[in-house]
RNA sequence: GUCCCCAUCGUCUAGAGGCCUAGGACACCUCCCUUUCACGGAGGCGACCGGGGUUCGAAUCCCCGUGGGGACGCCA
C-alpha cells in the first residue's frame, strides 16, 4: 500500500518550530516510502482562521522546502461532504441530536469538576432502546453528537509511544456538528483522513486524547484505521512550554535572524529523532534514514546554541556566491552601501568561517562598505599616542606598496623590525583604525580587500 | 480532580538483558595553532529520578513512588 501522510495545521498563527518539525517528519516519512505528502488546512474555526495565517504557513513550508504532493486542501471547502457523512451517521444511528443549551452543559461540567470526576456529557439526549427522550425545546438549535461506544477499550499501537489503551467509559458523546450545522474538528479530521487515504497520521501528542474518539468514528464509518504516531512537544530554550505568550516564534523569524533553512531542518531532524551518532546530514540523507522507530517519546528542549553550531557549519560550507544576494540585503538593511569594491564575494569568503548566523556575517563585514563605528574601549586600549608615529611611518611605506596581502605584510614587518616591536603591537591599532574593533581576520588580508585609498584614508582620519 | 503520556551528562541523544569502566554532539574548561578574535586540532569535566522486584546478570523487563507534561470546549 502506498504511504500517504499529511500535515494539517489550523491557520490561526504562523508556522512555529513544533509545527515545522511535525511537517518535516510527515514529509520525510512520505519521501522515505516514496509516498505522498498532503497539506490540509484545518480552517473550520472561522472566527480564528485568517488568510494571513494560511499564507504564513505556506511561506514557512516553502522556505524550508517542505513541498507537498497534494493540496493545500481547505476544510471549509469540503462542507458539503462533511454534511453528507453526518447525515449518513444520523441515518445509521451512529449520531443523534442533542438539545442541551450551552448553559446546561456548563452547569453539568462545573458540577462534575466539583465532584472530582472527569467532566463529560451525561448522554441525556442519547437514544437507547426503551428510553423516553425529553420533548425537544423550541428555542434550541440542536448539535449533533457521535454515539460513542460505552464499553470496551480503544487500543492502538502508537508508532512513537507504543501501545495506548483508553477505556470507552472515559469518553463521552462528542459534538460533531454545531448548532449551526457546521462540523467540528474531530469529525472533519476523521472524514478527511479516511477519504484522503491517509496511512500514517503523524502529529503532535496533544492529539493523543483525540485518537480514541477518532478511531471510534472511523470504525462506525467502516473506514480503515490509519496508523498513528504522536510526536512529543518541543520545549523552549528555558525548558518551558512554548506558547504564543512565551517563546514561540515563526520559522520565518529564523530566516530573519540569519539561519539557513538547511540548518534549521538539520537541527529539527535531530530534535527527537536520531540515527546513531550522526549529527550533520543532508535532507536527502535524512529521507533515506528516517523512520518512526528512532523517535523519542519524551519532550525535547530547544537549544539555540546547537542550532548556532549547525548553522555555522552550513554557512562555512556554503559558497560565497550562494550567500551574496542574501548578505547584500542584510547589509542594505544595516545602512551599508554595497558597492563594487571591495568585492563582496572575497569579503564573504574572508568571514564566513567565523560566524554562526548570516546577520552576524553582515554585521561583521559592514565596515567594508561604510565608515567603521569606533569601539571606545578598543580605541582607548590600542590607539595610544606612542604608536601613532609608527603607524604614520607605516602609512608612508604603504603608499608605495604593491597592494597585495603579502606585500602589505612585508611593509608591516619592515616597520616592526625597524622599531623592534612585536607584530601585534602594530597590527592591533591598525585593526582598530580600519575596522573599529579589536577582532578581525588577518589584518593584511583585511587591508588588501579594503583597498589602498580607503586604508590610507581611515588611517589619516585617526591620526589627524 | 479524572484519564493518558514521559523520565540517561546543563541541553540534544546512543542504548532492544551481558559489547557499559554508559558512547556521540552542543555548551563549558585546559592545551595546541596564531597577528587579535574566531575557525580548526588534541584532551578534560559531566548522566542512567528513587525504592522494590524478575534474572546468574538490568540504563534496558515488571510494580510502586516521585517529578514533569498533555487532555478533559458547539478550539484545533
Amino acid at each position: 500500500m502506498i504511504v500517504r501522510t499529511r500535515f494539517a495545521p489550523s491557520p490561526t498563527g504562523f508556522l512555529h518550530i513544533g509545527g515545522a518539525r511535525t511537517a518535516l517528519f510527515s514529509w520525510a516519512f512520505a519521501k522515505k516510502h516514496k509516498g505522498d505528502f498532503i497539506l490540509r488546512i484545518e480552517d473550520t474555526d472561522v472566527a480564528r482562521s485568517t488568510p494571513e495565517a494560511v499564507q504564513a504557513i505556506l511561506d514557512g513550508m516553502h522556505w524550508l522546502g517542505l513541498d507537498y504532493d497534494e493540496g493545500p486542501f481547505y476544510q471549509m471547502q469540503r462542507m458539503d461532504r462533511y454534511k453528507e457523512v453526518i447525515q449518513k451517521m444520523l441515518d445509521e444511528g451512529n449520531a443523534y441530536y442533542c438539545y442541551c443549551s450551552r448553559e446546561e452543559l456548563d452547569a453539568l461540567r462545573e458540577n462534575q469538576m466539583q465532584q472530582g470526576v472527569k467532566p463529560r456529557y451525561d448522554g441525556r439526549w442519547r437514544p437507547e432502546t426503551g428510553k423516553v427522550l425529553p420533548q425537544p425545546p423550541q428555542d434550541v438549535s440542536p448539535v449533533i453528537r457521535f454515539r460513542n461506544p460505552q464499553s470496551g477499550n480503544v487500543v492502538w499501537n502508537d508508532l512513537v509511544k507504543g501501545e495506548i489503551s483508553i477505556a470507552n467509559q472515559e469518553l463521552d458523546d462528542l459534538i460533531i456538528a454545531r448548532g449551526d450545522g457546521t462540523p467540528t474538528y474531530n469529525f472533519c479530521v476523521v472524514v478527511d483522513d479516511w477519504e484522503m487515504g491517509i496511512t500514517q497520521v503523524i502529529r503532535g501528542d496533544d492529539h493523543v486524547n483525540n485518537t480514541p474518539r477518532q478511531i471510534n468514528m472511523l470504525m462506525a464509518l467502516g473506514a480503515t484505521i490509519p496508523q498513528y504516531a504522536h510526536l512529543s512537544m518541543i520545549l523552549g530554550d528555558d525548558g518551558q512550554k512554548l506558547s504564543k505568550r512565551h517563546g514561540a516564534v515563526s520559522v520565518m523569524q529564523y530566516h530573519e535572524d540569519g539561519y539557513l533553512p538547511e540548518a534549521v531542518l538539520n537541527y529539527l531532524a535531530r530534535l527527537g529523532w536520531s540515527h546513531g551518532d550522526d549529527e550533520i546530514f543532508s535532507m536527502q540523507q535524512f529521507c533515506e534514514w528516517f523512520d518512526l522507530d528512532h523517535i523519542t517519546p519524551s519532550a525535547a528542549q530547544f537549544n539555540t546554541e546547537k542550532l548556532n553550531w549547525i548553522n555555522a557549519h552550513y554557512i562555512k560550507q556554503a559558497s560565497a556566491e550562494s550567500l551574496a544576494a542574501d548578505i547584500t540585503q542584510r547589509l542594505v538593511k544595516l545602512g551599508a552601501n554595497v558597492s563594487e569594491q571591495p568585492n563582496l564575494l572575497a569579503v564573504i569568503n574572508l568571514y564566513k568561517e567565523r560566524v554562526s548566523t548570516l546577520n552576524e556575517l553582515a554585521t561583521n563585514i559592514a565596515y567594508f562598505y561604510q565608515k567603521p563605528v569606533m569601539d571606545a574601549a578598543a580605541a582607548e586600549k590600542h590607539l595610544t599616542n606612542d604608536i601613532k608615529p609608527v603607524i604614520a611611518a607605516l602609512a608612508e611605506l604603504l603608499k608605495a606598496a604593491d597592494w597585495q596581502a603579502e606585500s602589505i605584510h612585508h611593509a608591516i614587518n619592515e616597520v616592526v623590525t625597524q622599531r623592534q616591536l612585536k607584530f601585534p603591537k602594530v597590527a592591533m591599532p591598525l585593526r582598530v583604525m580600519l575596522t573599529g574593533i579589536a577582532q578581525s581576520p588577518s589584518i593584511d588580508q583585511v587591508m588588501a580587500l579594503l583597498g589602498k585609498d580607503e586604508v590610507l584614508a581611515r588611517i589619516e582620519q585617526v591620526l589627524k
